[in-house]
DNA sequence: TCAATTTTCAAACAGACGTTTTAATTCAAT
DNA sequence: ATTGAATTAAAACGTCTGTTTGAAAATTGA
């Protein structure tokens, strides 16, 4: 009798395999076995290969959101409350500290976020859409905040720097992204830093002259 | 009698597919009947599917280093002649433009920087460090001009706001990125803005304090 | 022109893929 | 204890994969 059942094990499996060897490349044989499962499970308890991916997707993405909003309706509400409007920098940790906060609350959760930084460019549109729907109407939230944040930046500059922005946070996100050599002079920065440093680039960056 | 040698209609056809649809996702026949060409082509020209990848990305990559190496060696003689260090504008300017202008150089160029921004987190590591070996001994220069530019500025935060402009670079590198739907009221940005934008991001975000 | 080399071609190779089927097993509730 | 549903299991399905083969065709150089 498995401690873990069937559907939990085959979604932490995908969700490390997905991560890190890529979506096509995981053949649903390794999978289950790595899992410990037959092989006809997947497809009995999720229907297909595909609709594995977006449950694995879901599971976390749905618990993410609900930490992010959270967290930009305090600020917002603090804004409120000051008859301010809010500040940039205020919603921008709103945005990404729960997103890396997220890494330590359960194992697996550092490879979900290197599939999410990955199924961003990916060429399949059916992994792209998959996790798009889910994180879009957070997406908007944050943009029409930080619109009252920044007024005098026209949208679609700010458009594309909330792009960037996005771009930036996937080199935070992904694993084995450190491509220059680590020398051992210097030791690697901690996670605190690494969010420190990205807080302190993107802000930068989305309040850079006009 | 084929205007082009099957042996470039090949690279062609691969250039585009991979970028569009993955490396992995593309098969040999779509590939070699899209490219008007026999299947045993491929293996006979580059010997198998992965030597056929490296043969894509250095096809465009050694030709873009060579672009950037002499615009990088523009600003140094320039600042030397100065008695100056060099400015990171001015080498920011070196490293993205070249890249970007690329895209209008040739046809295919546009799915050529598609490939590399999606290959930058590729799971799979063949692909991944098939294009990293020709990219960073060009990065390792930028780095040290850098370091010149910004004396004061830690290497290991230099290092990684580094990787935060390579990940705000991929946003403009890569199609069918504009994940926000572009509202038909403002027109989406035209590609001098798109790079001046950018250049104004990772400035910012380079120079900011701390 | 003819021989030698290079390139194309159709066909087949062995293996891996996601999915389905059918039977065996486990489990919950009467 | 027994029935009925839910789950697991092994095996096979048809299809697609990258690669190889050996003969035909084209090209090259003398």
């Amino acid at each position: 009798m498995p401690r873990v059942s069937t559907k939990n094990r085959i979604l932490n499996c995908a969700e490390q395999l997905f991560a890190r060897e890529g979506f096509h490349s995981t053949s649903l044989r390794i999978l289950t076995h790595k899992a410990g499962v037959n092989l006809a499970a997947v497809n009995y308890h999720f229907g297909s290969k595909e609709a594995l991916l977006r449950a694995v997707i879901e599971r976390r993405l749905v618990p993410l959101n609900k930490l992010r909003h959270a967290r930009l309706e305090e600020v917002l509400q603090a804004a409120a409350e000051k008859q301010h409007p809010p500040q940039a920098k205020d919603l921008l940790r709103a945005f990404i500290e729960p997103t890396l906060e997220f890494r330590d609350l359960s194992p697996g959760a550092e490879d979900f976020l290197t599939l999410i930084s990955r199924s961003w460019n990916d060429p399949d549109q059916t992994v792209r859409n998959g996790f798009m729907e889910l994180v879009l109407p957070m997406f908007k939230l944050f943009f029409a905040s930080l619109q009252q944040a920044l007024p005098d930046l026209p949208v679609e500059i700010l458009r594309i720097r909330m792009q960037f922005l996005v771009g930036t946070m996937s080199i935070i996100m992904c694993r084995d992204n450190n491509f220059q050599e680590q020398p051992e002079s210097t030791p690697p920065l901690s996670r605190e830093q690494q969010l420190d440093q990205l807080l302190k680039f993107v802000l930068a960056g989305l309040e850079a002259p006009q």
